[in-house]
DNA sequence: TCAAAAGTGTTCTTATTACACCCATGG
DNA sequence: CCATGGGTGTAATAAGAACACTTTTGA
């Protein structure tokens, strides 16, 4: 084998760290791998990229074959590519993270799919190949980039509460308990985070209230997408 | 050719941006291309990634083999993987970033490098491949990072003046000419600029002065690293 | 004595934090 | 009428922004 033909004895793969919000937990959506290696072990979807595929297309296809979901949103994180990371043979990966409803994940339409379960990302157990330490990456990155921009609304239904939204800040932001209990890891001040999402004007009140709820029923929103992207325009720039 | 081995018909590389700081400009160390494809155009200097290397050894040799430099600051920032950016092949890149004291490089090791120039990241012309869309990459990465961790110190000598350091943030930070005028891109207040940067406790004041300087001698200051490491551990975070 | 850059404080404005009670609804 | 979460304002503190003159040196 010559030298140059060695260097095309490679390959590259996408995987997809594709988080969830049910109310409660920040989750992640996980397969279970029907073949080695790693078989039985929980994995990150990801698949070779095909040699006229983008890499973008590539992730928003294993996205797609899995949950069904297309035009969510996306967002490359970056490549890992030690040497033994895949046993079979080199195989560098890039890892991109979405962001879905998780009620619009419901049938499982691939094959690959019976096996694909939401995982709070705070239990999740040791995963096939270097997936913990690609699903780490993804989760500080989407940490920084729910503060910076309006993402955190793709994990919610299009209409929500404040308390909704406030707890998908809490689930994404709040790590589980840090290591010496330093920096109290409380829960973010109603008040305060109330105050100040609403002074951002890009929630629409829709002067509907939550139903069938045993308290009293909070009012509705829903993020004002155009209103941010004329904002955006004129220099504004999200922070929370 | 089975579709198996059409998924190994592809190569990566990597792609370094070496930034330098000469105290005027934020520079971007080029190399002029002798062969083809894109003979005779600037790109970044880049390699493809041997078969049993990692990514980040490949950007450390290829930083080494141009510039001689070893242990410098380097970051992935990300994977450029267009089904046509490059013209023979099916070629991922894999960027980086690299900070050097341009002082620091000298004489030029490797073969290619006798071509090799600094640019001013603000005069950068056409690159070959996608190179000016990496080059823009590496420099929204290195202008978000250099205000949340001491990264600029990599880019100065050891000693330098307060004035050479803010110099540098205004180098990297503020764009040359907003399409609209509309954020004064004006320099940072010198004095508000001392009194933060003096605040982090960080710097180590030498007790010693400029030399032959027509004016009044600035002091000297130096990075104090393992003060920084040991803030970290406290749970300190940069922010200027 | 001039030119050139170093060095230095205060005021104003804005953002952030801390904090506790009444309200509306369904069971 | 009780349990549950919804909804609201103010005061104190901290951070950021604006701003101009004196000092030191070499030429």
């Amino acid at each position: 084998m010559s030298e140059v033909e060695s260097f095309f004895k490679s390959a590259f793969s996408v995987d997809n760290v594709i988080f969830g919000f049910d109310g409660g937990d920040l989750k992640v959506l996980l397969i279970q791998r029907g073949a080695a290696p790693y078989k039985g072990k929980w994995a990150l979807p990801g698949d070779l990229v095909y040699p006229n595929e983008d890499l973008d297309t590539a992730a928003e296809r294993v996205l797609e074959q899995l949950t069904g979901l297309r035009g969510v949103y996306l967002e490359q994180v970056k490549a890992f590519g030690a040497v033994d990371r895949h046993p079979l043979g080199r195989v560098i990966t890039i890892a991109y993270f979405s962001l879905i409803k998780i009620s619009d994940y419901t049938v499982t339409p691939a094959s690959f799919a019976q096996s694909a379960k939401w995982h709070a990302v705070n239990k999740v157990v040791e995963l096939a190949f270097d997936h913990n330490e690609i699903l780490d990456s993804c989760l500080r990155r989407l940490r920084r980039k729910v503060r910076m921009t309006p993402i955190g609304f793709e994990l919610l239904p299009p209409k929500f509460t404040l308390t909704e939204l406030q707890h998908l800040y809490e689930a994404i932001l709040i790590q589980p308990k840090d290591k010496k209990g330093k920096n109290g890891n409380k829960g973010i001040d109603k008040r305060n985070f109330r105050k100040k999402i609403l002074s951002t004007n890009l929630l629409h009140d829709l002067n509907e209230v939550q139903e069938g709820v045993a308290h009293r029923p909070a009012k509705l929103y829903q993020f004002d997408r155009s209103k941010y992207e004329q904002l955006v325009a004129e220099g504004y720039s999200f922070d929370i």
